[in-house]
RNA sequence: GUCCCCUUCGUCUAGUGGUUAGGACCCAGGAUUUUCGAUCCUGCAACAGGGGUUCGACUCCCCUAGGGGACGCCA
């Protein structure tokens, strides 16, 4: 049985880059028809926050990523809260300090920050210095009393310490590089390469799915596997996402948090999709791809090793396509909020729908909705612009406008099928047609050179609004 | 500074010794269109550099350069 986790710390909103892990390890549980379990890695007592949690968990069901063991469903390898697993991490501690494979370490915060800049001013790699490793009980009853609490420590011993990554390929790494490190913390909780390591044995991890940052920390969690006897889980490092700049993912590059693009209006199904497509690619080359395909083509042999660039133009297209090829009932329904926080509301949901599918073919994303539509609650022939205030009073537009207003002035009903012969009449009869007999109508009508297409305003305005709208516009800049 | 990983069009990628180096996004042009867009078609554009190995390297090896990551009582 194939047992993978996500193992989130719940200290903001869920990232891009950790969302992506989640999906790869998701996939590859449903692919292998394992076992997905969501662990939260909240060992950080400043930093952590319950609200946190909730996001996270909120954005991977909205992912639709759904797990079988976590802190909210319970399962037997539990508790799934780091926070509640402390006892256990301090019993393996003690272990490991009886077994003489940790130790206290009474160094206070400024003490190893001067060691380090020391170390790094001497152009050496900064690596603890066994301070505390054969400390009397003299000495560490001296430093008690100071009121310093010891942190704990994993004895490294020299060696080499290699293994086959899933992704990586063989790696190997020298301890000689590897400094003792901190496994329990002074205020007794434990970090995270030693919790990470308990946990994953103890929950039967078998494939460790994480991001390629994890790579270097690998080989001290390999020690402590070997030390503490536990079963090595398989290790698969995926390359990282980064911005532009190749630097990793972060604010700067501009939204980096789930919530963000989910407020934006990105539909999940195109995130995961997108997300999948970094690092990754189907065999059959095809770029969109369905929940199910992709459950079904996971592969750790299709992910490439190096880190990729998150491309928002890409990403908007994709998106784009998703909500092309939705249903216009599903379309409008997620738009509602955005048109409500705007003030726009429709009580009729069919004349709603016939607005959204106006523009729903010219969407990136959900929230541009309003802007799009705007047409259909405001006179924007009130706000019309220079240019296109210009292009109005040329002679063509002038000519189309008033042969219109002549024509239609004294038509009693004024009908679709009218509009259409009247302006097929202003061609015959002016010459003028293609762009130069219809933007003038447009630009009359809705004050801008794009928008929905005209007989979809038309369908919405009905015919004798659009006509008073256009002879409006039409005595008000043109008349003389 | 030390260690680890990476390097094909601007971006995401295909490619595992012999290909006109393919696709997608972007961009440009055309078609269509009652605007923009969407759609269809066409085009632009890449093997980081240098050594080997080989009859033959994008592909295998080495070096250099560049990028990224780790070296925290953060995860």
């Amino acid at each position: 049985m194939i047992r993978v986790r996500f193992a989130p710390s719940p200290t903001g909103y869920l990232h891009i880059g950790n969302a992506r892990t989640a999906i790869l390890n998701w996939l590859c549980a449903r692919h292998y028809n394992g076992r997905f379990i969501l662990r939260i890695e909240d060992t950080d007592v400043k930093r952590s926050s319950r609200e946190s949690e909730l996001s996270i968990i909120s954005d991977l069901k909205w992912l639709g990523l759904n797990w079988d063991e976590g802190p909210d469903i319970g399962g037997k390898f539990g508790p799934y809260r780091q926070s509640e697993r402390t006892e256990i991490y301090q019993k393996v501690a003690g272990k490991l300090k009886q077994m003489g494979r940790a130790y206290d370490c009474y160094c206070t915060d400024e003490e190893l920050k001067r060691d380090r800049e020391e170390d790094l001013k001497n152009k050496r790699p900064p690596k603890y210095r066994r301070r505390c490793l054969n400390l009397t009980e003299e000495e560490k009853k001296k430093k008690i009393s100071e009121g310093r609490k010891p942190s704990v420590r994993f004895f490294v011993e020299p060696g080499l310490i290699s293994f086959k990554d899933l992704v990586a390929g063989e790696v190997e790494f020298d301890t000689v590089n590897i400094g003792d490190f901190v496994i329990l913390k002074s205020d007794g909780k434990p970090t995270y390469n030693f919790a990470v390591v308990v946990d994953d044995a103890l929950m039967e991890i078998s494939i460790v799915i994480r991001g390629n940052d994890h790579l270097s920390n690998t080989p001290k969690q390999i020690m402590l596997y070997n030390v503490l006897g536990y079963k090595l889980p398989e290790f698969a490092h995926i390359p990282m996402i980064t911005g532009k700049d190749g630097a990793r993912l972060s604010k700067r590059h501009g939204a980096t948090s789930v919530m963000e693009y989910r407020k934006k209006g990105y539909l999940p199904e195109a995130m995961i999709n997108y997300l999948s497509l970094l690092s990754w690619s189907s065999t059959s080359g095809e770029e969109i791809l369905s929940i199910e395909r992709l459950i079904e083509e996971f592969s750790f042999e299709r992910i490439s090793r190096s880190q990729a660039t998150f491309d928002i133009k890409k990403f908007n297209w994709l998106n784009g396509y998703y909500i092309r090829n939705s249903s216009i009932e599903r379309i409008t329904e997620l738009c509602k909020p955005y048109l409500t926080e705007k003030g726009f509301e429709v009580k009729d949901d069919d004349i709603l729908e016939k607005m959204v599918n106006s523009v729903k073919d010219n969407l990136d994303y959900l929230s541009q909705i309003s802007e799009r539509i705007e047409v259909f609650f405001f006179d924007r022939a009130k706000t019309i612009g220079e240019m296109e205030l210009s292009f109005l009073r040329e002679s063509n537009s002038r000519m189309v406008l008033s042969e219109f207003c002549k024509k239609v002035a004294n038509i009693k009903e004024f009908s679709t099928e009218e509009f259409g012969r009247v302006m097929k009449e202003i061609q015959n009869e002016t010459g003028i047609k293609g762009k130069s007999l219809w933007m003038p109508v447009r630009l009359a009508l809705t004050g801008r050179f794009e928008g929905p297409e005209l007989v979809k305003i038309l369908e919405i305005f009905g015919p004798n609004k659009t006509r008073d709208i256009i002879i409006d516009t039409y005595n008000k800049y043109l008349k003389n």
